[in-house]
DNA sequence: GAACCTCTAAACAAGG
DNA sequence: CCCTTGTTTAGAGGTT
């Protein structure tokens, strides 16, 4: 999109032409030297992750938008929306608890996930157009969340009520695609009845609304279920009906083995007033001394006191009936898009897994300006190292957003200024051991760093060294260090005056880089003693490098996110998956460890000569003789480096032959 | 504050 | 003369 002029680094990425820029709010914007306060927070993440990530990101996006569209749009017959006192707060609420904030999504994201986050968004508006039935009925569910959203949210903000009741209605705001929505419409035929429900449920004043919205409703729905007839009131069900409601509460309770999802009336489909559940000790319905009925956050002292308010309060009732409907339609659209989400995922690790030579879905046409058929042909050569994603249902929505931000936050912040730790040794020994950080995050990623514009999270140093000894003899000359940097990184592709510089000047200034003269010339080789000998500072100054390097280019704002990106993902990732072994938690650790130090490992791991897939650890305390055979012991380590960062899943021999074959590339030019 | 690391920028020289 | 390669210096920001 723009073009940087050759002495200096432009501040706008290309890809951020989805005018993504401005969702950068932590950057700075000229300086540039601030970028990446969070600095090591880069560091591990694979394509996979992303794209874990960006599924949840586009639903999230696609809630929001939803919401935008109830709130901003005009449909017709239904400009009640507009009316709601509550849909600017309702946004907010929604982010609130659990959920992203905009800023942190846009942050997290990176531009390949904006720019498949925006496509899903047009994808979604699209949709939306095609018919103004179902934007009403969109809408009224989202005022109906919306109301149910502001209620929560208030409470929230006093403290009154944990997270659950909002992850339910997020979780239902993120099942929200229209098509569902009209699925929905059809298999429950009594939101409305619902929506006023609850709205009584919360005590809302509904006087602005409530009219218009029950007229936006299917006269068939009303037909269906009595409740929704009622007037605004309390409500007023005869006992036949109530009788109707619990049949056919139980009905749904049956048929769709909800039991295990709404523990309303806990297991089985027992009616609210059953008395079984209600006297063990931890009630689903009760906990942190609230009542945690949806909607409902009545403060219990103990349990008694609050049995004795479900009986009350949540009795067999229309509102509670209605509820309870409600919490069931969030329940199965939930399954419903899980079970969507998860078969999307599955084929998308299937794709990225089964087929290494496709396209990736982070090839983007973000700038292809020189080596193109060295990028081509990386891209053919470089297919994998991607760990294993959660493919199991569990993954995509439920757990994820509660571990990362807690746990994200912390361990980045206490990582990234090195504080003192009783940790910290053991740490950057975890993250030596398992991993080589250049090597397994460039094998995890490679793909990433060849088409985004993101700079590698490594020093100049490490990268042409981890060039030279990715070589097949452990040298190269200028030129093709050059051409390694291109060919790796999209964002070297730019800048050259600026990084050839310095490449040129980390060889000459650098001990470990000896200039070797060769039959074609000079050639660059790697001292391994030497470069070890300056490793030790090196690694606690990793953090600041990659401030460093964030800032430096003036890329803080792209780097952030994508940091951040690469943190929560990763987190995530790691949270939510049971399938997230020991090495991957290490490439965990090296996230937030130095990066660049990550390379020397690479020798480490070689000269222990163990290349057992899952670790290679301990002795790699003094890789110092690595120098003496370089030769084979590189090409050993190679693969084990690339496992070590990540799961034992991995799909194999060819792509380590695909990370070799990767080589000769060079030759190419 | 010193020592150290890294990056950027620039000047300069030598060779093709 | 231009470009590439290689060396060197200087300054800035950061961490320990």
């Amino acid at each position: 999109m723009m073009v940087e002029s050759a002495s200096e680094t432009i501040r706008t990425t290309p890809s951020n032409q989805n005018g993504v820029s401005s969702l950068s709010s932590q950057s700075d914007g000229g300086g540039g030297r601030e970028g990446g306060s969070n600095g090591d927070t880069n560091g591990e993440i694979s394509p996979v992750d992303l794209l874990h990530l960006q599924q949840q990101q586009a639903l999230q996006a696609a809630r929001q938008f939803l919401l935008q569209q109830a709130s901003g749009l005009n449909s017709p017959g239904s400009n009640e929306v507009k009316q709601s006192p509550v849909q600017v707060p309702v946004s907010m609420a929604m982010m609130s608890p659990q959920m992203i904030t905009p800023q942190q999504m846009q942050q997290i994201l990176s531009p390949p996930q904006l720019q498949a986050l925006l496509q899903q968004q047009q994808a979604l508006m699209l949709q939306q157009q095609l018919g103004s039935k179902q934007l009403a009925f969109q809408q009224q569910l989202i005022q109906m969340q919306q109301l149910q959203q502001q209620h929560i949210l208030n409470l929230q903000r006093q403290g009154l009520v944990p997270l659950q009741p909002t992850a339910a209605m997020q979780s239902l705001q993120q099942a929200m695609c229209p098509s569902d929505l009209q699925q929905l419409w059809k298999e429950v035929s009594g939101v409305p009845s619902a929506e006023d429900a609850l709205k009584q449920a919360e005590g809302l004043d509904l006087s602005t609304n409530s009219s218009n919205s029950t007229s936006a409703f299917p006269k068939a729905a009303s037909a269906h279920i009595p409740l929704h007839s009622l007037p605004n009131g309390q409500n007023h069900t005869p006992k036949r009906d109530r009788a109707r409601l619990f049949e056919w509460i139980s009905s749904f309770t049956k048929a769709d083995s909800g039991d295990d999802h709404v523990p309303l009336y806990s297991k089985g489909s027992q009616p609210p007033s059953s008395h079984h559940e209600e006297l063990s000790s931890s009630h689903p319905l009760y906990g942190h001394g609230e009542c945690k009925w949806p909607g409902c956050e009545a403060l219990c002292e103990d349990m008694g006191q609050f049995i004795k308010h479900l009986n009350n309060e949540h009795a067999l009732d229309d509102r509670s009936t209605a509820q309870c409907r409600v919490q069931m339609q969030v329940v199965q659209q939930l399954e419903i898009q899980l079970a969507k989400e998860s078969e999307r995922l599955q084929a998308m690790m299937t794709h990225l897994h089964m087929r290494p030579s496709e396209p990736k879905p982070f090839n983007q046409p973000l700038n292809l300006a020189s080596s193109g058929s060295l990028l081509k042909r990386d891209s053919e050569a470089y297919p994998e190292g991607l760990p294993h994603p959660p493919t199991s249902a569990a993954t995509p929505i439920t757990p994820l957003r509660q571990g990362p931000s807690v746990i994200s936050s912390s361990s980045l912040h206490t990582h990234s200024h090195s504080h003192t730790h009783p940790v910290g040794p053991i740490r950057r020994r975890n993250s030596d051991k398992y991993c080589t950080p250049i090597a397994s995050e460039l094998a995890q990623n490679c793909e990433f760093y060849k088409n985004a514009d993101v700079r590698p999270p490594f020093t100049y140093a490490s990268l042409i060294r981890h060039a030279i000894l990715e070589s097949p003899d452990r040298q190269l000359t200028l030129n093709e260090i050059y051409n390694w940097f291109t060919r790796k990184f999209a964002y070297f592709r730019r800048n050259t005056a600026t990084w050839k510089n310095a490449v040129r000047h980390n060889l000459s200034l650098h001990k470990c880089f000896v200039r070797v003269e060769n039959v074609k010339g000079a050639v660059w080789t790697v001292d391994e003693v030497e470069y070890q000998k300056r490793r030790p500072p090196k690694m606690t100054g990793s953090p600041t490098l990659v401030k460093n390097m964030i800032s430096g280019l003036g890329f803080g704002s792209l780097n952030a996110s994508y940091q951040a990106a690469l943190a929560e993902s990763s987190l995530s990732l790691l949270n939510s998956s049971p399938l997230v072994t020991p090495p991957s938690a290490a490439s965990l650790n090296m996230l937030h460890v130095g990066h660049d130090d990550v390379s020397s490992t690479v020798e480490q791991v070689n000269s222990n000569g163990s290349c057992s897939p899952t670790l290679s650890p301990q002795q790699y305390s003094h890789p110092v003789h690595v120098k003496e055979e370089p030769t084979e012991v590189e090409e050993d380590s190679r693969p084990v480096s690339l496992l070590a960062g990540v799961t034992h899943s991995l799909p194999l021999p060819s792509d380590e032959r695909d990370l070799e074959e990767d080589l000769p590339t060079e030759e190419l030019e």
